[in-house]
DNA sequence: AAAGCAGATGGTAGCGCTACCCATGACGCC
DNA sequence: GGCGTCATGGGTAGCGCTACCATCTGCTTT
């Protein structure tokens, strides 16, 4: 004889003590808590009874062992500070918070390597769903995430080859559109600034770049871009530089709003006239910079949005109910300000 | 006879493969990974490479259920968006991500109920740690981080009374000497501007209001609050708001860099001089105060050290050694720059 | 030399839950 | 009346891991 083993649980109620406090088997207590339809009205009520009397919660460790499948949603983002991943962040967060599925979060520092590596560390776990920012997963992170077993969202971009479902916007294309608008208000010299040349960036570049070109202006002397990462601060330098490079000059697109904003200070700084002598777009549209003075041409991208509906996704492809159209692009508006209102 | 229940886990190498492939009991590979210096040196070694070729990877589910423990700090934050609360969450990933901890976020959105709610759902989760911004739990909220089982640790803020650990500084003091600072260069009638009053903005008015009240300057007309949260479009309006009220204004401290900002850009539009007819300090100093033009004086507070620091002092406790002194104050310092140079 | 002890390893029995299968009774159909 | 079907409930056997002993070695102690 052994004696079993203390409750190491600290003594709270299992299921099996609402079973026998309800008069019920153990299985039908599990059921009732998660396919309600499936135990008749009388004793879903004592169970419920019971539950509440013991304040039982079940333990969702036990639940992912038994079940094979953790009520968690692996999100994986390249920066918790970058406030556009931030309301992404906030979009998930909100649409998840009246279930019972949990965040992990994982942060990858915009490294591919990073990413396999925590790639590597949720899959033990078998989350409920991966959300991912970005398509440029690394070939071993692809394949994590082909074999994940689990719903897989890539967020923030659209583009041709989804591991299984994407939801975000054409970066190629908001960089056109920014370009295009100042281009069309009379800018030639735009210059291009951006910091962490991620591959967003990089793709709002090309678009810029196409612009450029479909209007004879591109000139590679035009483009001031650095691996650093972003800050108004640099904002400031980047465009000092940019200046000292082209001193002629007319406007900047500025590869986020951060940077934007650093420009438009050290116009002030500098008594630059905008949008005279500098026009100025940013780009994402953080509240400030309808408030900033002038107010700055930005565009708007639906981050928020992008994270609700990469939860809705999830939620639906957990249910079976895979959409129709696995890759959803949500657009982008351009927002004209008084930053280029020539 | 039954057939045994099918792979149901898709066929991941268990510790057992493992144990079977190095010619050992699964207890030793076990402690192999857990507790290498309890293993030979020979075993170690023909385990390690069992694992390797395995691409063996424990099931943290199951090995939270086995050891009632669950490798997971619990982090609970009101704002995912609040640049503030981002960079403690940096600076609590950071310290975690080289360890096997991982992280699950709560966002609390300023309430003490959803507080409760997400204390009471991560509870039976058995964390290694929580991680809560704040003091001011509600008295449910504090019982049931009493009983969590594992370290506590209060951030942002100092108090008397830490239902285990703390990390933080006082917000009264900050705003204390922030009004200090501008009663001593020379502003008379300044105000108090703050959004999304939450108990760290409600000490900073308290601090506020004691400098006020010892220069014999207090008037309650000069505090403009609103429950609404914080943005830089907010605080444009309330600046206006206050300037109506008493138009005789000749400095703000605004509650935060957001609500700063939103005054500064008013200023220019409305051809206000900053610093000369209304000097403005704002707190939090986010990188931009000091690109801003006029540069703005803010309150830098430490908040990815905080993050951090919250982080080594769990796993201190964790490893069963508690540091001396269970309340750190980190402090915060007075940056005066342009916007308060008189 | 017997006893004691520490270090290394293993076996057994769960942790709390759910997948899988089975039992039962009510009902409808031929 | 026999037989399938459906709805409801329960029993058994794990999920993959670790806590708790037990065991075995080799060495020190008296």
């Amino acid at each position: 004889m052994t004696k079993p083993r203390s409750r190491r649980g600290g003594g709270r109620p299992t299921i099996a003590d609402v079973a026998r406090k309800a008069g019920v088997g153990a299985i039908t207590v599990s059921r009732a808590l998660r396919e309600p339809g499936r135990v008749s009205e009388d004793l879903r009520r004592k169970i419920q009874a019971a539950v509440d009397e013991l304040g039982y919660l079940p333990d969702p460790n036990a639940r992912a062992l038994a079940s094979a499948r953790a009520e968690v949603f692996g999100v994986l983002v390249p920066s918790l500070t970058n406030s556009v991943f931030a309301e992404v962040l906030r979009g998930i967060y909100d649409s998840l918070s009246d279930s019972s599925y949990r965040i992990q979060l994982g942060n990858t520092h915009y490294s591919g390597l990073e990413e396999e590596r925590l790639l590597q560390v949720f899959g033990p776990q078998r989350p409920a769903a991966l959300i991912v920012a970005g398509i440029d997963q690394t070939p071993t992170s692809r394949r994590l995430l082909e074999t994940a077993g689990c719903p897989v969202v890539q967020v923030m971009e659209t583009g041709p080859d989804p591991v299984d479902m994407m939801v975000g916007f054409s970066h190629f294309d908001g960089g056109r559109v920014a370009a295009e608008h100042m281009i069309e208000v009379g800018y030639r010299r735009i210059g291009f600034i951006g910091a962490r040349m991620d591959p967003r960036s990089q793709r709002r570049l090309a678009g810029y770049r196409a612009a450029m070109e479909a209007a004879g202006l591109f000139d590679a002397r035009l483009i001031t871009t650095t691996p650093v990462p972003s800050s108004v601060t640099l904002g400031r330098e980047l465009f000092r530089d940019a200046l000292a490079k082209v001193p002629t000059l007319d406007g900047v697109f500025c590869n986020n709003d951060d940077i934007a904003l650093g420009v438009l200070f050290e116009c002030h700084r500098a008594s630059i006239a905008v949008p005279k002598t500098i026009g100025i777009t940013g780009f994402n549209d953080l509240d400030m910079m309808e408030v900033a003075f002038p107010s700055v041409t930005s565009i708007r991208t639906p981050r928020y949005e992008i994270g609700r509906l990469s939860v809705a996704m999830a939620l639906a492809a957990i249910a079976g109910k895979r959409p129709q159209e696995p890759v959803v692009d949500l657009g982008f508006e351009l927002r004209c300000r008084e930053s280029t209102a020539r």
